[in-house]
RNA sequence: GGCUCGGUAGCUCAGCUGGUUAGAGCGUGGGAUUCAUAACCCCAAGGUCGGGAGUUCAAGUCUCCCCCGAGCCA
């Protein structure tokens, strides 16, 4: 069973910014789920690189359009391999094979049929890399999304016969989850029931970008050659270029996770392209909101741009993977509040499960010989903290399979929350002064412990590094996404049982695994 | 202008097919405790559920109108 996952192809226009690097949390958490999970991951991210706009910038910035990619696709790479993002792809659509890849799908596309010549007239945008509706006879239109000036296009183009797919597209969008979440269905079928019209795959005198085969002075238009990196990314780099190869390294993918702003390039047009290339088609796309900041949308002029790598220096990988996963509904848009962040941070992290488990493995230390003490009755599934980690492992899983990310948290976290009760609960510090108490003190801090172990491994997608961090403090190995035979059970799911923490395993001096965030200036 | 979503405690939001005293988290206030990262645990706070009208024995929960905000389309 293989899943397969994307981010977008993010533009290399300017520097990572937050949304990027949101959506490619987000999909991280999904491939180490679906890894821990036994499953084999194509977890696919890379740049997208031509285009005018960027030929533009590179011009700008005094550079050539090839060094000014260079820079900017580094970043990324840097970016994510700081985040610890577990990518096993990253493609450029600059490379030359995947120039090579877009040569064959634009050859069956031809085959299909499907390329016509056109003579498109109209507004362009080339910030949105699009033409715009405005009526020819405008006077200096402005783009509504740049608030920049239009320019005007008259040429002869190659278009993609995309009105030839009207039906099979519409039912594609009511496949059920197909386009999620449901909430943005809609907005596609009304686009859709509009008529599809065709759309240029081709433009002109622009260098910077992939030759069109057969068309002197032509090259692709920047999404059809974009999309395309979804393919190109899944071959090997050192097999040879062949489309019919993507059918054994992955396609189709399951998941295209993306912002909803280009939910129609992603459930639309590339699908129709698809189809035109005889190839399948995505399971799903999934269209998530955007991240404003303190109530504002975050943008240069206002001056109030949340930079991730200053995000990531200050406050760490996990503090933002929780902040972002767990409180914002995967999806809907979501704001930044710098108080909320830090209090959720502190609140969940440190506090309550942080300390739930540094609180435990000292007493166990201190009274059980350093070790985890005898489970006696704790041992049991009918514990009533092993009811409660039987319950939330099922929640947890169905929520993160939905991209729940949320309610996965919370069901983590809950788990933590009932830990600290039942420990306040049995008092074990006070029981330790009565005689003959000890049986159920260590009953009660193995339970504890147990639970720690259970928070650690459902933690493990979400927050690698804390999990990491957890699950070593209970003498635990640490988890990888290795393989089990198939049929089997993964490593990860093994672990989920109650009663894993073996009694008598040392115990190493705690050490907070989570420190409190203390943000004295804005971010 | 058309369509689609929202408007529920200071903040962020849950509230499915209408039915006991409208919920959670954070923040705030109080209490308890000392194993622990001044952490954990318990309790409280009285919000006309945007406004108005209607249907009903009964409406955040259905219908209509209006106001406000967001998005898509034109």
């Amino acid at each position: 069973m293989s899943f397969t996952l994307t981010t977008p192809l993010y533009y290399v226009n300017d520097r990572p910014h937050l949304g990027s690097t949101y959506t490619t949390l987000a999909c991280d958490a999904v491939a180490r789920y679906r890894r821990l999970c036994g499953e084999e991951v194509v977890f696919v991210t890379g740049c997208d690189e031509h285009g005018l706009k960027i030929q533009r910038t590179a011009e700008a910035a005094g550079l050539t359009p090839q060094a000014h990619c260079d820079r900017v696709s580094d970043q990324y790479r840097d970016l994510w391999q700081r985040w610890q993002i577990s990518h096993d792809r990253f493609i450029r659509t600059t490379d030359l094979r995947h120039r090579q890849l877009v040569h064959q799908f634009f050859a069956r596309v031809v085959a299909s049929g499907d390329v016509v010549e056109g003579r498109q007239q109209g507004w362009y945008c080339v910030a949105c890399e699009e033409f715009k509706d405005d009526p020819h006879e405008a006077d200096d239109p402005e783009c509504p999304v740049h608030r920049r000036p239009l320019e005007w296009r008259d040429e002869v183009n190659l278009f993609f016969r995309l009105s030839r797919y009207q039906r099979q597209i519409e039912e594609l969008i009511a496949r059920p989850g197909f386009i999620a979440p449901a909430s943005r269905r809609r907005e596609v079928q009304n686009f859709v029931a509009g008529g599809l019209k065709d759309f240029s795959i081709s433009r002109i005198g622009l260098p910077w970008g992939i030759p069109v085969p057969g068309h002197e002075g032509h090259t692709f238009y920047v999404w059809f050659d974009a999309l395309l990196g979804y393919l190109s990314a899944l071959l090997e780099p050192s097999e040879t270029v062949d489309l019919n190869l993507v059918l054994q390294r992955g396609w189709p993918a399951s998941l295209h996770v993306i912002g909803k702003d280009i939910l129609r390039f992603h459930a639309v047009f590339w699908p129709a392209m698809l189809l035109s290339a005889g190839l399948p088609l995505p399971e799903q796309v999934f269209g998530h909101g955007f991240l404003t900041r303190e109530g504002q949308k975050m943008g240069k002029s206002l001056g109030n741009v949340l930079d991730p790598e200053v995000l990531l220096k200050r406050c760490g990988a996990d503090a933002v993977r929780w902040y972002l996963l767990r409180d914002i509904p995967f999806g809907d848009d979501g704001d930044f509040q710098q108080q909320r962040f830090s209090d959720l941070v502190n609140n969940d992290l440190a506090n309550t499960i942080g300390n739930l488990l540094n609180r435990t493995s000292s007493m166990a230390r201190k009274w059980f010989a350093e070790a985890v003490p005898p489970a006696g009755a704790a041992g049991e599934p009918r514990h009533p903290l092993a009811v409660r980690a039987l319950a939330a492992g099922p929640v947890y899983e169905s929520a993160m399979q939905a991209l729940d990310f949320r309610s996965a948290a919370e069901a983590v976290l809950q788990l933590a929350i009932e830990a600290n009760g039942f420990l306040n609960e049995q008092a074990p510090w006070k029981r330790m002064k009565e005689p003959g108490q000890e049986e159920q003190v260590a009953a009660a801090l193995y339970a504890v412990l147990e639970t720690c172990r259970w928070v650690g491994l459902l933690l493990a997608p979400l927050l690698p590094a804390l999990s990491g961090r957890i699950l070593s403090q209970l003498g635990q190995p640490v988890l990888t996404g290795v393989q089990a035979s198939p049929g089997d059970p993964s490593p990860w799911r093994q672990a989920l049982h109650w009663g894993g923490l073996a009694p008598g395993l040392p115990l190493p001096e705690p050490s907070p695994v989570m420190l409190r965030l203390e943000l004295d200036a804005p971010l």
